[in-house]
DNA sequence: AAGCACAGGTTCAATATATGAACCATAAGC
DNA sequence: GCTTATGGTTCATATATTGAACCTGTGCTT
């Protein structure tokens, strides 16, 4: 892998993470030498994508990550057109509702609406959603090409509870059914207790650019409550895409009015 | 410079563009070689960093930095924190007031509300504010120890327009004259026909993280004018500040609690 | 439609850069 | 005061990066 590709997996790891590192944990987690990681921190420090706690020397994402992401949302308001969405489907649900974009080989997690119930299903922000295991991976894959569900279940399929499903030929059955019904179930695939329905957020071209998932605690979902969810999610799904591929779109010309501070 | 900061000052080039640029664009900006600019943009592309129009064969930023953004925010909300000051200084001051972060060796806009008249002064996100130019620079550089000034002005300072003060001397003189006020000013130093007034925002060791600035249309702002502003604005960057300092501040032992999709 | 100019993209020998085992310094635990 | 952690550094070696020269395709000119 080439050395940008380290500090780019580096700084992802670091996003992953529920508690700050120290140098040894970087390198370990990284699989880097400890030189390495040490080198890559300092770079990374030095543009503004990590930083280190001056007190514990621990690292942190930075503060630059911040600036190029807003640049991006004025450009492409992915964030400022669904939360809107996401927010209305938490409250007509009644339960967790996250957003997840695909970048960098992954499906993340980048937005997330909290049930406003006491008892609930609680999703952070940033964290990776496996394909086989998730509502989210299941609705991407299941809208993607051929050659990314090969890609998808060519690797090892990680076990996370008693009743993820590993079995790739079981995983393909899942995404037909997915297909069919327009959004995908997936239940305790990834958290004991936990059922998810999602549904893919489709650019144009037909090629999904991130999901829309519910995600409910086990005992208060049954097959018609599902059934519920998966038509509201897909609404969901498909008037995100519309908003955000049919008006805005700016770019172009932009003004060029420099600001002055 | 090393490989990783070729990259990261590629994306940073890239998020300061007002169009979207080709790869010949890319290596012209950013000095390297073609072949060189190529190979950091796939690599970039491969986690998210960096996007590829399929049409027109540009590249913009991607949604990864979308991702870790989120995951700083969660941490360290500085926007969340930050941004209704901005907008009840917008309201108040009846101008366009922005917010700016150092980050990087620069100071970059993160955020701006407009201000509410038609003949109003605009700030684009993402925009580096040169420290010698822009009241954000000036109050950032004020409440800065005696090296990062020396840095700042042992550099060849740019003139933006026939009003910007290149002359070191002089800008010591404004910097002076800002650790007195408490506030600073800078009139027409990037824009013409532009005067701002900026306060820094301070960490609890009394080192500045950031700026916020008014910046309003010259017709508009005589001395009392902006004596009242820079009231206002050092008031909101204090206030600022121990919101964000004081309360807040999670880290530790998360939740742990791994979401489901 | 042939010729030209310029775009994006690729190759491979030369070379600068990254790597990591071994190292030092410091702090905590016993 | 010894052991075992941590963060951090060094420098010969190994490897990834570099860029001039090279394709290839597109659109404009003649």
């Amino acid at each position: 892998m080439s050395t940008v590709g380290k500090a780019l997996s580096l700084l992802d790891k670091l996003s992953q993470l529920n508690a700050e590192p120290g140098l040894t944990d970087v390198a370990r987690l990284c699989g880097l030498d400890k030189a390495t990681a040490r080198r890559l921190l300092v770079e990374l420090e030095k543009h503004g994508f990590v930083e280190q706690d001056p007190e514990t020397r621990k690292y942190r994402i930075g503060s630059a990550p911040v600036r190029l992401a807003r640049v991006r949302e004025a450009r492409y308001p992915f964030l400022r057109i669904a939360v809107p969405f996401v927010r209305e489907l938490a409250e007509t649900s009644e339960e967790t509702v996250h957003l997840a974009e695909f970048s960098g080989g992954a499906l993340s997690t980048i937005h997330v609406e909290d049930s406003p119930r006491a008892h609930r299903v609680i999703v952070e922000i940033g964290t990776h959603l496996p394909f086989h295991a998730t509502a989210s991976g299941l609705a991407y894959l299941a809208f993607s090409g051929k050659k990314q569900i090969e890609l998808a279940l060519s690797q090892p399929l990680e076990s996370f509870t008693e009743h993820t499903v590993t079995d790739p030929a079981v995983v393909r059955k899942m995404i037909d059914e997915t297909i069919a019904r327009g959004f995908s179930i997936s239940s305790q695939g990834l958290e004991v207790g936990v059922v998810s329905t999602g549904a893919p957020i489709l650019s144009p071209t037909g090629q999904p650019i991130g999901s829309i998932t519910i995600a409910a605690p086990l005992v208060r979902a049954n097959a018609a409550t599902l059934n519920g969810f998966g038509a509201i999610v897909s609404a969901a799904a498909k008037r995100i895409s519309e908003k955000y591929y049919g008006s805005e779109r700016p770019m172009g010309t932009a003004t060029q009015a420099r600001g002055t501070g």
